[in-house]
DNA sequence: ACCTGAACACCGTTCAAGT
DNA sequence: ACCTGAACACCGTTCAAGT
């Protein structure tokens, strides 16, 4: 009963470490991202998973901001967001699908960015291969931008602001707080808390979402033609 | 020339210091997000432009998530979200854009929450009125309510990744970034560069983006009649 | 009851010094 | 050339004490 559990050694690593380079770092920091999330990742603690004192990052990051930049980016370039087989409805959904698959492996990726456009090489090839779909499908180039917008917005949008994967616990807590709002002033989000709160949870509802935008790429296309 | 630039008084305020609430805290942190951005709320420099003491703040909050969660609630609330006249697809364009404004008005409040879902009773008032509108105009549950999830994350979103009015050098440096990408690995991203750049700034592109849902949802709605 | 200074355990980053 | 300890100017928050 008072036996004190043996915590696992607090770093655990197989060989020598991995030579310093911007992408192991990145890499770690990705790591330790989606591990612990972003307020975790500072450059001291960092630094000390990869064996070395606070200031060497320095000599490959000129800050902080950039070290998450490049990992954003990193991110992005472990998928090849290659253009499939078959009509563009279905390019641009498996397209869409494998950005939300990268966000999805790195939750924590997302948190880097807020308040900018994302302008890396990495992220950028998925928009090269976009809004390639698009215009070969028959938008014009404004047309076909929009859309892209719209289609990567609505993805790192859901990746910010939704729970990954919310505990049964948590999802228990949701719909209790929408159930006790007054019924009068919200007589939709109270009677239906049930419903809601299954339907703000995991990938189901992105998947929807993207069906109804290509539902409007349809109908857009149907009138250009 | 060697003249010093007298700075202006750091705090300046007419009257005496407002009574210390959980309201005038939050107004004073959204001002100051809105200000110098969300780095610059600190407990320690709000409380100095409030004339109070930095441990005062926790009389008042538990901690400086549940100040920025009262925060964002509190930018919400000063929108009403009525529904207006007409039909369906004018109505909920026009609330999607009533809560675009709130969040161009405190452009930092978004960046308070990332990973997990915003459920605070003032942007909840906007759920409640959106799924409103899709019910009445025929969709089921399920239908209106991952259609508002899409409208929500999509606004969420492009407050979250865009610059709110990217100056003309700021556009002229990504149109730099875009055009200086290897042109056979970015044809589109290099070749299009100007016009694309004219296509991230701006509510032009989010504009466009909600017009392409709307279309998609009489689409739907079509289907389902 | 309401407020707050001092203190604790942290940050990112500069600088000057080590090898 | 590459790395880093000490130091600086900060953080959020606890605690114990003020009024």
């Amino acid at each position: 009963m008072t036996e004190m559990q043996t915590s696992p050694p607090p770093v655990k690593r197989r060989g020598p470490p991995p030579k310093l380079t911007r992408e192991a770092i990145a890499d770690a920091a990705l790591d330790l991202i989606d591990r612990d999330g972003i307020r975790a990742l500072t450059m001291r603690r960092l630094a000390l998973e990869l064996g070395a004192g606070a200031m060497t990052l320095y000599g490959y990051f000129s800050d902080k901001d950039e070290l998450l930049d490049f990992a954003l980016d990193r991110a992005a370039r472990r998928f090849d967001f290659a253009i499939g087989e078959g009509p563009w409805r279905a390019q641009l959904r498996e397209l869409v699908q494998t950005m939300m698959r990268a966000l999805t492996e790195h939750p924590g990726a997302v948190e880097t960015r807020a308040r900018r456009p994302i302008l890396n090489p990495g992220w950028l090839r998925a928009g090269e291969a976009g809004i390639g779909i698009l215009l070969e499908a028959g938008f014009d180039i404004t047309e076909a931008a929009a859309a892209w917008r719209l289609l990567f917005t609505f993805t790192f949008g859901y990746a910010a602001f939704s729970a990954a994967e919310p505990s049964p616990a948590q999802q228990a807590e949701w719909q209790r707080q929408l159930a006790a709002l007054p019924a009068e002033q919200y007589p939709v989000m109270a009677g239906e808390a049930t419903q809601l709160v299954s339907w703000m949870a995991g990938r189901r509802p992105f998947d929807h979402g993207l069906e109804l935008i290509l539902d409007g790429l349809e109908a857009r296309l149907a009138l250009l033609r």
